[in-house]
RNA sequence: GCUGCUGUAGCUCAGUGGUAGAGCGCACCCUUGGUAAGGGUGAGGUCGGGAGUUCAAUCCUCCCCAGCAGCACCA
């Protein structure tokens, strides 16, 4: 037998035979060590103590003390026990499959009968038996058709099909936990002891399609999260408490901002002060978008269907689209994007390469027919509100283009206080208009963009959309959803659908290069986003209601109204509060309200003209002089790029 | 769109096969009170919409609408 060399984290070395597993090594170390082991790491790899090593490698042996492993381990057996207690107590469950996921996993199952909330219960107790059971994870690596047969007669479909997707001859790996059995790349802890028992909770049941195709039949899938201990769970269960009270349709609300109706699902009715913040985003912008150059347009909301037949829409969009109306035998259609109108615009008169690139902006608001599952409060809505603009250039411009689009959009978040921003890399999508040249030279503009900025990024293959790839800047809701804001798209084909030109140096037609790009993305979008990651508490510039003067008593009205004034004057949003109620109860009012800063005055205030100032979440108030408190707000209520 | 759940006062929620209740909010009165709820009185609901079962439906059944969670979708 040959030897091999394993080295140890502390740089030891130590021979064994080739076929050693991990387990072995542990116990060669220490008894102890043995008990304790969960998993290690071979070659880089995430091993199962079961697994025979073949070659020389560093290897280390894994606790829980190692929380990366531990975690991934305890929440991928967890997803084992749970299917395990659900064929225990129904045997004719179907298992499919049940992966790791953020803070816990899931499990997808096939049963007639959907899970209740009771049955989650059920199987929690269950679960906890098992894992008392401490019953040895065991694994086996079968040849496929052993497998296929051995799914076959068990009458597990789902499996079959499994096998059937994993490619080639590649042997497949069985795990028991117990007697109960699975399919399973591993690896897995020794036995279902080493799950912490009081360290998870079964969260949802809700369908899934299986293999994420709906046009497959919907499975029953159960959440689970699973963590090292009990404090862990109950910090998690807190901090998803307190992500409830981010919510911004809550929040908004309470602030009073916005509101839904039936009659128009997914369209949002901004109130007050709601709709100043969202035109303090909108002056914020055309400022910044007018100091980089564009210049703002405004574009039909409503056109004949011919033009949306040329950009392509209605043949890859239309279900999407809200038919306004047919008239004199005309059909009209809202339009989804302000991408059209701005062709048009761009088409008229003659462009010559000495006024590219132009840059069009217009704070469009567009509609689409949105699946009514989708619809999520302000994130996901049927009309919204885009920062939109078009860049027309030439291919040479093309890469300091983008990377001017990338920087603005890294400088804007910022001044919002988002300053860590995934941003995604889609590419070409099978059902896409345009050659692959283009596609090459538009994708390659778009990673060159982000290596230049030395940004990290994910590769998204195949979900660009069907004119281009797309930069996308995502930013994350309260309990941390991910979506899409911001957006960089290069388009070769568009400009040739319309057949927009440009005169060349050399005198001759050429069609530009066009970008598509939103920075906010949706103006609704990212409001709510903006409320989620401020907790309600926006910043002064931002807040909608900025400053409230209270009376303390009845004689002081008429200084609040003074201050009120004075404060209007110099730029800050300022209203006053002379209601016949107590001191104590206006600051709670305004303080739920998220209003940043409130200005107590009381008879000592009035004669000294002075304020009593408290800011939001603060317990000490202190006095300042009306001069300076107008200098010091108006200075705060200024937006980052004015300050 | 799919699976499951939910829909009662402005908000948060309780409740019953015999046409409804609390707290907060709101209105009025008393109170002029110094930094997160002063006291009293009162108004306010076709119980999401429609149909059915029943002597009788907010409650049971069916259909529809909307919302929530997840899935799919997001050109």
């Amino acid at each position: 037998m040959a030897q091999i060399t394993l080295t140890l984290p502390d740089g030891n070395e130590r021979k064994y035979e080739a076929g050693i597993t991990p387990g072995e090594v542990a116990a060669d170390i220490s008894n102890s060590l043995a008990k304790k082991a969960i998993s290690a790491t071979v070659g880089g790899q995430h091993h199962d103590l079961q697994w025979p090593i073949t070659s020389d490698a560093a290897i280390a042996i894994h606790t829980m003390k190692d929380r990366t492993q531990a975690e991934e381990l305890i929440r991928h057996d967890l997803a084992h026990v749970m299917a395990r207690a659900v064929q225990e107590i129904w045997p004719n469950v179907k298992v499919t499959i049940g992966p790791v996921i953020e803070n816990g996993w899931y499990y997808d199952f096939d049963r007639e009968e959907p899970f209740s909330p009771d049955d989650l219960g059920q199987i929690e107790k269950k679960m906890k038996e098992i894992i008392n059971l401490r019953d040895p994870v065991r694994t086996e690596v079968w040849e496929r058709d052993r497998a296929v047969h051995h799914y076959k007669d068990a009458g597990e479909p789902f499996k079959v099909e499994l096998i059937d997707a994993i490619p080639g001859d590649e042997p497949l790996r069985m795990y028991w936990h117990g007697d109960w059995q699975d399919l399973c790349r591993g690896p897995h802890l020794q036995h279902t002891g080493q799950i912490p028992a009081d360290g998870f909770k079964l969260m949802s049941v809700a369908g899934a399609y299986w293999r994420g195709d709906s046009n497959r039949p919907m499975l029953q899938r159960i959440y689970g999260v699973g963590f090292l201990n009990r404090d862990e769970l109950k910090a998690h269960l807190t901090f998803l408490e307190e992500a409830e009270k981010r919510d911004h349709r809550k929040l908004g609300r309470e602030m009073d901002l916005f509101h839904f109706e039936e009659v128009a699902p997914g369209s949002v009715f901004w109130h007050q002060h709601g709709w100043r913040l969202f035109q303090t985003l909108i002056s914020y912008m055309r400022r910044r978008q007018e100091a980089a150059g564009y210049e703002e347009v405004n574009s039909p909301d409503i056109m004949d269907r011919a033009l949306w037949e040329t950009s392509g829409h209605w043949q890859n969009y239309r279900e999407n689209m809200f038919q306004a109306a047919t008239l004199d035998e005309r059909e009209y259609a809202l339009k989804p994007m302000n991408c059209p109108g701005h062709m048009m615009i761009f088409n008229q008169g003659i462009k010559s390469y000495r006024d590219l690139p132009v840059k069009i902006s217009e704070f469009g608001k567009v509609h689409r027919y949105e699946p009514s599952g989708a619809l999520h409060g302000l994130l996901r809505v049927r009309s919204f509100t885009q920062d939109d603009a078009h860049i027309y250039c030439t291919p040479e411009q093309l890469a300091e283009e983008c990377l001017k689009v990338n920087d603005l959009i890294l400088s804007i978040y910022s001044d919002f206080g988002f300053d860590d921003v995934h941003v995604k890399l889609s590419t070409r999508p099978e059902n896409r208009i345009g050659d692959d040249a283009s596609w090459d030279q538009s994708e390659d503009a778009l990673r060159q963009t982000l290596e230049t900025a030395g940004m990290n990024y994910t590769i998204f293959e195949g979900e660009g959309a069907f004119y281009g790839p797309k930069l996308e800047y995502v930013l994350r809701d309260a309990i941390g959803r991910d979506w899409q804001c911001g957006t960089l798209q290069v388009d070769f084909n568009l400009p040739e659908r319309f057949k927009s030109t440009f005169i060349t140096a050399s005198g001759e037609k050429q069609a530009p290069v066009m970008l598509h790009r939103a920075l906010f993305g949706s103006l609704e979008r990212f409001t709510g986003i903006l409320i989620e990651q401020h907790a309600g508490k926006l910043p002064f510039w931002l807040a909608p209601r900025q400053v409230v003067v209270a009376a303390i008593v009845s004689d002081a009205d008429d200084f609040v109204h003074e201050v009120v004034d004075a404060l209007r004057a110099a730029g800050v949003r300022a209203e006053a509060d002379v209601r016949n109620e107590k001191i104590n109860y206006k600051v709670r009012e305004h303080s739920v309200s998220k209003v940043p800063v409130i200005l107590a005055i009381g008879m000592r205030e009035v004669e000294e003209r002075t304020v009593s100032l408290r800011r939001l979440g603060e317990k000490q108030s202190r006095t300042v002089s009306l001069e300076n408190v107008i200098v010091d707000l108006s200075a705060e209520a200024l937006a980052p790029d004015l300050a």
